[in-house]
RNA sequence: GCACCUGUAGCUCAGCGGAUCAGAGCAUCGGUCUUCGGAACCGAGGGUCGGGGGUUCGAAUCCCUCCAGGUGCGCCA
């Protein structure tokens, strides 16, 4: 066997000791897992196997025979020097530069050691999930990045994404803002989303007002005067549900005027979303916008088919779908004949599976509606709204993401109160990214020195962003996190902007040296330095990395990989002379392994919605 | 009451298909330094991995139990 032209050392690996160990038990047909995973240490080589100890208890072996039988076994010609046993029956492996150096050129060419994959079916992510009416708060930027981050892992394994925004723009709330705002007479197409956010929680608030609190005062004792005030104000509220449900049939209806003007809050609203996802250089558009009005159509027959296969059944007035494992059944048909989420979202299961045929199904929602989504997705299962045309069942995904908290470690209000707005937060970051590049770049030495402001702000704005981004996205999803602009922003450490910093430091690099880019891409690389061989091992890890996230659902993956390549470089950089190397080879050769880990870098931080500036 | 999530260095977190797993970053202290961009690099101190059991030769990792915090639990979305 030669080397082939992979660029995944583990993968490599992985083939030539699976079929040694077939060999050292005798048993050609065995197809076992030999464990290769990278070594902690250099001094046990760059990888190891270590499956000997698992085997050989298995099968009551001596686990240090066994793997020497294996390291007899396997053929690394043209990979790796010759194996060694350690400690229990470790295997440990190191590559020869012949390898390495092959493999970093075969991962050179434009996808990176990233192998896509054309497959059958597509992939939907459920993202961003904005409210018509309602500003954006923190909430929606994690289910914006982490939706939009995952979207672009699979197409850059070479899936087809469909990125669905299901907006909530249907219903009794959006109906009673719609009719107080036209009572008020509001122009429409004046509004602002402020406005608009205003009246809806007005419109909220009037509804609710109420029939809890008329109940609660009466149960308290309150005083006669203040349940005749809360009486009133229950009557102005029913007169408000009232006209909202009068606007709603005639919405629903398709009344010309309402529709115009119920689109013209969507308008609203989505002017205002997509100027954020601009800022937070997120891929969202209004073809990705498919809200709970586009299933609206489909809810009667989602309760019909449920009735009419026998899952569904009539209780206390309302058809619910009972589960044999759980007390908890799914409600999909209120007792007064209306629809609820979960009837949307059965339709919207069905849809992406079945209408867009994708077979994975990512929803990145709020974790709290984990078990709304457990009942959904066991519900679509029963009636096999989750099987595909081949017959096959689509895996479908609650990725629930936790909480953004304040330093209080309470949901991020304002100091009065208030739930920030994500644009102020935005505009925030962004201000203060600017306002530390600005400062830098009133050094003389500085490679920003001397540019435009619009230049500088264009930078600080992808430097604070981020700050923002990957803190969000560095962390286990699932759990809250403190949102501290401060920690997030400060450029060393495990942060975006340290990563950043790296980009362009390499970029600046690869500029000074004059070199034209073509000549230092058709220079052999050379890998002699231990650390340039820590580098170059952990960027033929690259395509691994991207196929494990996708695996994972772990964002945090890119992350943590990215923070180690730049944390790596920047040994390199400071272990091995670049542009003033001892020779011109010596140069070239490393011109070349910069070039590839700022290809890397810049990919990886796309990978991540994050801009890679070439100074800052 | 039931269910789910989270408890790892002062702080923020990684590791959770057993061994070479007690790690990173910040902060603190000490170095590198006539800077190939110091937004860098190297080093030090600091933790009975929430507690207790169990399985194993071996557990942060698997099982049980308890504690603390958070979040959900049919006619809101």
């Amino acid at each position: 066997m030669t080397t082939t032209a992979t660029a995944d050392p583990v993968a490599l690996l992985d083939r030539r000791f699976r079929a040694a160990i077939a060999v050292a038990l005798g048993d050609p047909s065995l197809d076992l897992d030999p464990v290769i995973k990278p070594s902690q240490n250099p001094q046990f080589g760059d990888f190891q196997a270590n499956c000997a100890m698992a085997l050989a208890k298995s099968r009551g072996m001596n686990p240090r025979e066994l793997a020497a039988k294996i390291v007899a076994a396997v053929d690394l010609s043209g990979v790796a020097h010759a194996p060694e046993v350690a400690g229990p029956g470790f295997i440990n492996v190191k590559l020869d530069l012949g390898a390495l150096s092959a493999m970093l050129g075969a991962m050179s060419d434009a996808d990176l050691g990233v192998v896509r994959v054309k497959q059958t079916y597509g992939v939907t992510v459920d993202l961003c999930g904005v409210n018509v009416a309602k500003q954006m708060h923190v909430g929606h930027l994690r289910a914006t990045i982490i939706g939009d981050c995952l979207a672009r892992v699979f197409e850059r394994l070479g899936r087809d994404v469909h990125r669905e925004n299901h907006l909530g723009d249907w219903g009794l709330p959006i109906a009673m803002t719609l009719a107080s705002l036209r009572r008020q007479r509001i122009d429409l197409d004046r509004i602002t989303l402020d406005d608009l956010n205003d009246a809806y929680r007005a419109a909220q608030a009037a509804s609710r007002d109420d029939e809890a609190g008329l109940a609660a005062a009466m149960a308290t004792g309150a005083g006669p005067h203040r349940i005749a005030e809360l009486s009133l104000q229950c009557t102005d509220a029913q007169i408000a549900v009232e006209d909202a449900k009068r606007t709603l049939v005639r919405l629903q209806s398709g009344d010309p005027e309402l529709v115009r003007d119920w689109q013209k809050l969507i308008d609203c609203t989505m002017r205002e979303v997509f100027r954020t996802t601009g800022i937070l250089n997120v891929r969202l558009g209004p073809e990705h916008s498919r809200g709970e009005s586009f299933f609206r159509e489909r809810l009667p027959k989602v309760v019909e088919e449920f009735l009419a296969s026998g899952l569904a059944k009539e209780d206390r007035g309302a058809i619910v779908v009972p589960f044999a494992d759980r007390e908890r059944p799914l409600l999909i048909r209120k007792s007064d004949g209306g629809f609820l989420y979960a009837t949307t979202d059965l339709a919207a299961v069905r849809f992406r599976v079945q209408d867009l045929l994708s077979d994975r199904v990512v929803y990145v929602v709020d974790g709290r509606q984990r078990d709304h989504f457990k009942d959904v997705f066991d519900a679509a299962d029963l009636i096999g709204w989750n099987r595909l045309p081949d017959g096959s069942r689509a895996t479908i995904t609650h990725l629930g993401f936790g909480a953004v908290l304040g330093k209080d470690k309470r949901p991020l209000k304002t100091r009065s109160g208030e739930n920030f707005t994500l644009i102020e937060l935005l505009e925030e970051a962004s201000e203060r990214g600017t306002a530390e590049v600005s400062r830098r770049a009133g050094d003389p030495n500085a490679p920003t020195h001397g540019m435009s402001d619009a230049e500088l702000a264009a930078i600080g704005q992808a430097v604070g962003i981020a700050a923002v981004k990957y803190a969000d996205l560095s962390g286990d999803v699932m759990r809250d996190y403190v949102f501290d602009l401060d920690r997030m922003i400060a450029f060393e450490g495990d942060t975006g902007p340290y990563i950043q910093y790296a980009h362009a430091r390499i970029a600046s690099i690869l500029a000074k040296s004059e070199a034209a880019i073509d000549s230092i891409r058709a220079a052999p690389f050379v890998v002699r330095e231990p650390a340039e061989r820590l580098l170059a091992l952990h960027l033929l890890r690259y395509g691994a990395m991207v196929q494990e996230t996708a695996i994972a659902l772990e964002p945090s993956r890119i992350c943590s990989y990215l923070q180690t390549l730049a944390n790596l470089f920047n040994g390199f950089y400071q272990a091995c002379p670049v542009l003033k190397a001892d020779d011109a080879t010596a140069r070239t050769a490393r011109l070349r392994l910069c070039d590839l880990t700022r290809r890397v870098l810049a990919d990886g931080l796309d990978l991540l919605g994050i801009v890679a500036p070439s100074r800052m």
